[in-house]
Order: structure tokens, then C-alpha cells, then sequence
DNA sequence: CAGCATCCATAGGGATACTG
DNA sequence: CAGTATCCCTATGGATGCTG
């Protein structure tokens, strides 16, 4: 290492645990589904398909915590909940989309093929 | 979604596992770790506090099922092996580092305060 | 609708010991 | 040096059922 990130191989530096929440299966699926704005709890169970009730809480009250989404409960009955990403939240997904959408674009190219050329990107 | 990631929310979309492989609590720091260039085993096992044998053979393994790094051994004795990105991993730390950046120079901002203000970036 | 509580299975991952 | 093999344990996370 250059030492930029040099932080980030200490066990207990701050990144670790940020990293383990953001990068989780589910932390970055949650997170995508949030790029485009508020969603509410149903909304979000449907789009991230696989994840169960128990996860998509967890996974959001983690996200929550860490400042990157926040959570409005509207007190109407039946209850109405929204999630959106906070300023940290979206400075984070501006640095994280174009990761993920070179992996979706190369993904198939990945797996398995091992070998195989990268998209002409970049 | 505006659909521009929606591939990623299909669960047996290819994208999930690169995704798993690539955001997984270790591979991340492995890959950084290269970053810089060639490794050899036994630096990244120092360089990456807190791996263990076990996960950084396992870790290193799927990262090259994968595609993003090359392993190479010479027929030394002591015998030598080095790691480094392949074209397809650099292009995907080029858009991870970024992310790791931001994240490391938030992350003390971030877990616990949880409401805290972005520091001045984008 | 939006969740939390409970139970339970699996596999992720640590420690240790051994090998080419 | 660069791993592999084994044991074993805990935490992740799925399924189900209940509540405000």
C-alpha cells in the first residue's frame, strides 16, 4: 500500500466496520435501491428480491445508524414508513454506482470465464 | 430503480456473486492491497491485519476464479508466489478506490454519530 | 403496512497442526 | 515460504408467526 488507505487494514479502524455495513450483501442492494429516492418499506422488500423482513430491517436500521439513510414514519393508519439516503448516504452512491455498473456490465464476462477481457471501459 | 442497476436485484443475476466475492468483508482489503502492484503471499498477510490463512488462501482463490487477479508461482525453493491485479481488477479498483477514499475519510464521521455532515466532498 | 420476536440451519471464518 | 487440512464455534440470515 501507498499508505492512502493505509487506515483501512487496521482491525479496529472505523472503515472496517463502515465497510462490513456498506459492502454487505445486502447493505449494497439497499443502498441502489435508494439512488433513485424515497422508497417505502414495500417498495423496498419487492425491488431487492431475496431479501427477507428480518434482513431488510436490520440491514436499514445499520444504514440508519451510520447516518447514511434516513427514516420518516409517517403516523397514519395504515402506517406509512420512507427511507431515502441522507447527504452522506448520496455522496457515498455517487462514488458507488459507477462500481457497481462496471460490475454489472462485466459480471457475465466474470464469473466462471475467469479469463475473459475486460468491456473495453475505463 | 430507474433500471440502470436492476440486473443486480435478480438473484441469480451473475452480478450478485461477483458482487458477494467483490464487496466481501475481506476481499476488498485483498484487492487493495494489490492495488499498489505485485504482492506476495506472505505480504499480504501482514498488509491485511487480522486475515487468516484460511481466508486469504480462500479469498485469493475466488478473486482468480474471478478474474481479477493473476497468481503466479515460480519453481523456487523457498518457493515464491505473487498476486497481482489483472487487467479486469484493475479496472474495477479504479472505480473502488474512490469509494474506499470517501469512506475512510468518513468513516470516524460516520459510525455511531450517525447524523453527522459529509465532509465537503464531490 | 411495517415491523419485531423466536426458532433454527448453515456456512463463514478462527485456531491449530501438518506438508511440499 | 506458501500453503492445505481439520476441528469447531459463532454469527448470519432464512422461515414463521405475532403486533401496533
Amino acid at each position: 500500500m501507498r499508505a492512502e488507505s493505509a487506515g483501512a487494514f487496521e482491525p479496529n479502524c472505523p472503515s472496517r466496520t463502515v465497510l462490513d455495513h456498506v459492502m454487505s450483501k445486502w447493505g449494497v442492494l439497499v443502498l441502489v435501491a435508494l439512488t433513485d429516492g424515497t422508497a417505502r418499506w414495500g417498495a423496498l422488500r419487492r425491488n431487492v428480491e431475496g431479501i427477507s423482513d428480518k434482513m431488510l430491517a436490520s440491514t436499514l436500521r445499520t444504514l440508519e445508524a451510520d447516518g447514511l439513510v434516513e427514516r420518516t414514519a409517517y403516523p397514519e393508519v395504515p402506517p406509512r414508513v420512507e427511507y431515502a439516503l441522507t447527504p452522506m448516504g448520496e455522496q457515498l452512491m455517487e462514488r458507488m454506482m459507477p462500481l457497481m455498473q462496471w460490475v454489472l456490465a462485466n459480471a457475465d464476462a466474470m464469473v466462471g470465464a475467469g479469463r475473459a477481457q475486460p468491456a473495453s471501459a475505463s
